[in-house]
DNA sequence: GGCCAGGACACCA
DNA sequence: TGGTGTCATGGC
């Protein structure tokens, strides 16, 4: 077992099970994904809560909404409005994956305005289960920390996690999650 | 009361 | 490619 490997299993040992994505459906995912661009999970939650509150939480439902109304139960979540005209963009794409039955790829998630790599993952690893790990500011800070690798860009990351660890979705999604709780809790 | 969060994009040189 | 401004709310 390499070093990266290796941290993951102190992390667990320290923190235990993250239970990530919080989330009671596949679109709920999905939603947190886009909402959640540099803002407090906190916030996230208000504005999924909100959505839940009206029965707004259904692709079909966020595509037949106002623009206006969407930007106010959302608003929480801060970047409101180019979070719901982003939002629903991202809904039909999603609804368009489900309709032809097929897995999602990555190049066409990222052609979604607003979508970027950090979110694709996140959206490839725990809403369909597909082995991409998701780097974040956090996890460039715990590269750093532990002297693991020293790159610029997100792919260099990303490849390096992948080529370090086996190829688990659970592993995955487990490693990550437990990075942002170390990251929270500061250096 | 200020700082910043589970980013992405446009625009510039 | 690298640097900077913008988007915005609410928690701490």
């Amino acid at each position: 077992m390499n070093k990266t490997h290796s941290l993951y299993r102190s992390l667990l040992r320290e923190f235990g099970p993250q239970e990530w994505w919080p989330a009671d459906s596949q679109y709920e995912v999905i939603v947190g994904a886009l909402l959640t661009q540099n803002t407090n999970w906190k916030n996230v939650e208000k504005a999924i809560a909100n959505l839940k509150k009206a029965k707004k939480l259904a692709p079909t439902k966020i595509l037949k909404l106002e623009t206006s109304e969407l930007e106010q139960l959302i608003k929480p979540s801060g970047f409101y409005r180019q979070k719901a005209e982003r939002l629903k963009t991202l809904t039909k794409k999603y609804v368009e994956i489900k309709k032809r039955n097929s897995l999602p790829n990555r190049g066409e998630l990222l052609e979604v305005k607003g979508v970027g790599k950090e979110t694709a993952d996140s959206i490839l690893l725990y809403a369909f289960d597909l082995p991409y790990f998701v780097i974040d500011a956090y996890t460039r800070r715990f590269c750093a920390h532990h002297k693991l690798l020293n790159a610029k860009e997100y792919d260099d990351y990303r490849e390096f996690f992948e080529s370090s660890l086996p190829r688990s979705v659970p592993l995955y999604k487990e490693y990550h999650a437990l990075i942002v709780e170390w990251g929270k809790r500061a250096i």
